[in-house]
DNA sequence: GCCGTTTTCGGCCCGACTGTTTTCAGTCG
């Protein structure tokens, strides 16, 4: 049976979920929880390496015992504790814990009270009112719950960073219009570029809390107040987006701004730094017993632990506190340093604009250089080219050359890699091109090992220089191929080959931790627009973010090179 | 259940808001 990290990282889960709803010792369930995250996001695969005889790697969090359970955990799919627990507790009563307003004792109360196990007692049980006997229930828990059961189902999905960025960027002007408020960040997952983000936390830096609350509490696109106290609040908007906005005095800004932007779990490490030096650190700032230590700005925090300030984008424990005490922080690649975009398309399929129109609006942006990449002639829904439409288009590009300076046109396509792993033009024709990004648009559920041979095979194609959207995932609508990522990541360092970011807002794919796997495979990575028209050269921003996530140096990013540079390494000395 | 710049035992991140209480537990971030 296949187990992977993320199937052994859910069991802990569950296991902790259960442990809580039976009152078990706090510190067993968070130690599940931390050794689920780990293990859920390791990038090596940890049955692999057990079947292969090796050792487990030692993992942060994980000793003697939860090392055994994983052990048991690959052997079985599941572990004789969950296994138990389940005979103690029904399985399905881990679902209540979603709703919001029910937690562990919660959850206990109406198990051990009223038998509800499943979301639909629990229906059952607000529809007759028992809730209202249990004790600590009330009224207003009573709606809150009921509202939680009618609002299922509909809501709930985290929304794009893109989508995301509108309604932020609308409300942190609103807010800064306040009289008295000093300065308005947007934090959290937001500030880390998460692909999604689930809400958004607005920090505002005022003297007076006060008419930030009733400002917010009057924005015209909120729909509703779930909280609003002295200095904090929570509103849903329109959107679905919930946005919860803290103010804090500007002494103290720097301190909730590391606090609020997180991750959960980097917070808790610094606050364990912090500890073992004497300090408390919470959103006020940084305290040795009552005296401030510091905390008006993010440096002031990191230096009290001795460490230099963390890019936001690499807060998620995953390395980043420890590579800051070595030193050894990535300088991260930044948006200025991309001097081209490998990947656009024109009117020739389904792009809106002209080689010459894109040409100047990549101008415009600040790029060197461009490859048109067009879609080959398999993709018959955006009228992709054949041999004859390829030649046009080199025709084309040619006469647009010459008339524009400043901005250099490559020719590329975005050639179909077939189920076979063939690619869907002749080499007589790719070895025309400047560069051949591949790319999957069909059949995206080819099991694991078939799916990864026909890529394999695509980038043995000579002229073959970059795999486009390598997962084929889309957020919130497909999820990515089952391909086996350290394969193809190994073949592209073999044949010179280079893996995309592809930046569109519904892609980011490459996601963060296979840019990482790239990067620790010697690997480049291409950050590329995908541009269907003019405008679309805006989402490289946002390929950047996930880069930075991915802890990618602008050494590390093919189209940081200028053009000679790019073009020996397109070359692919590896192949010819 | 993990772990060590007070420790192999005794700690384990910290505070705001709400609801149901009548001084605080539960939930959330």
């Amino acid at each position: 049976m296949p187990v992977h990290n993320a199937d052994i990282g859910s069991i802990f889960e569950e296991i902790a979920d259960l442990l809580e709803i039976q009152g078990g010792n706090p510190f067993r369930i968070r130690a599940y929880r931390n050794a689920a995250r780990t293990v859920g996001e390791y990038r090596r695969d940890l049955k692999t390496l057990i079947d292969q005889g090796g050792s487990l790697p030692k993992l942060p969090g994980v000793g003697a015992d939860l090392g055994g359970k994983i052990r048991e955990i690959c052997a079985n799919g599941t572990c004789e504790l969950l296994e138990r627990l389940h005979r103690e507790m029904p399985a399905a009563i881990t679902e209540l814990l979603r709703i919001p307003g029910l937690g562990p004792k919660r959850v206990r109360l109406l198990h051990d009270a009223l038998e509800v196990d499943t979301i639909e007692q629990l229906r059952r049980a607000v529809r007759s009112g028992a809730i209202r006997d249990v004790p600590g229930f009330g009224e207003k828990t009573e709606s809150q719950i009921t509202q939680a059961l009618e609002s299922r189902g509909s809501a709930e999905r985290r929304m794009k960073l893109a989508t995301a960025a509108q309604y932020a960027e609308a409300l942190a002007t609103y807010l800064g219009s306040v009289p008295g408020v000093a300065e308005v960040t947007v934090a959290g997952s937001f500030r880390r570029r998460r692909e999604t983000v689930g809400d958004l936390d607005i920090l505002v830096a005022a003297g007076v809390a006060g008419p930030v609350m009733e400002r917010l509490r009057a924005y015209d696109e909120v729909k509703t107040v779930l909280a609003s106290g002295e200095t904090r609040a929570s509103v849903v908007l329109r959107s679905g987006l919930q946005v919860d906005v803290r103010v804090v005095p500007q002494v103290s800004f720097g301190a909730a701004l590391h606090y609020f932007t997180g991750s959960k779990s980097h917070n808790i490490a610094i606050r364990r730094l912090g500890q073992a030096r004497g300090l408390k650190i919470n959103e006020y700032g940084v305290f040795r017993r009552t005296v401030r230590v510091a905390g008006e700005t993010e440096e002031s925090v990191y230096a009290a632990v001795d460490l230099p300030w963390i890019p936001p984008e690499l807060r998620e424990d995953r390395g980043e506190i420890e590579a800051a005490r070595r030193g050894e922080l990535p300088e991260l690649v930044t948006l200025a340093d991309l001097k081209g975009d490998l990947h656009l398309h024109t009117r020739a399929t389904d792009g809106h604009n002209t080689v010459r129109e894109m040409a100047l609006a990549a101008k415009a942006a600040g790029l060197a250089y461009v490859a048109v990449t067009d879609h080959s002639r398999r993709l018959r829904v955006a009228h992709g080219l054949d041999p004859r439409g390829v030649s046009k288009q080199i025709d084309e590009i040619d006469r647009v050359n010459s008339a524009l300076s400043g901005i250099t046109i490559l020719k590329g396509i975005e050639v179909d890699i077939l189920e076979d792993g063939s690619l869907d033009l002749p080499d007589s024709v790719l070895k025309r091109l400047d560069i051949v990004v591949g790319a999957v648009h069909s059949a995206f559920n080819l099991p694991r090992r078939r799916q990864t041979e026909r890529i394999l095979r695509a980038m043995d194609n000579p002229y073959f220089s970059l795999l486009a959207h390598p997962s084929g995932r889309l957020l919130g609508e497909r999820e990515a191929c089952d391909v086996d990522m350290l394969k193809i990541v190994r073949k592209a360092r073999r044949n010179g080959c280079s893996l995309e970011l592809n930046a569109q807002p519904d892609r980011l794919d490459l996601d963060d931790v296979h840019c990482r796997m790239a990067r620790d495979e010697g690997v480049l990575v291409a950050v590329n627009s995908d541009a269907h028209g003019v405008d679309d050269f805006a989402h490289l921003q946002y390929g950047i973010g996930q880069a930075r996530r991915g802890w990618l140096t602008g050494a590390e990013v093919l189209n940081t090179r200028n053009l000679p540079e790019l073009r020996s390494l397109l070359a692919h000395p590896a192949k010819r």
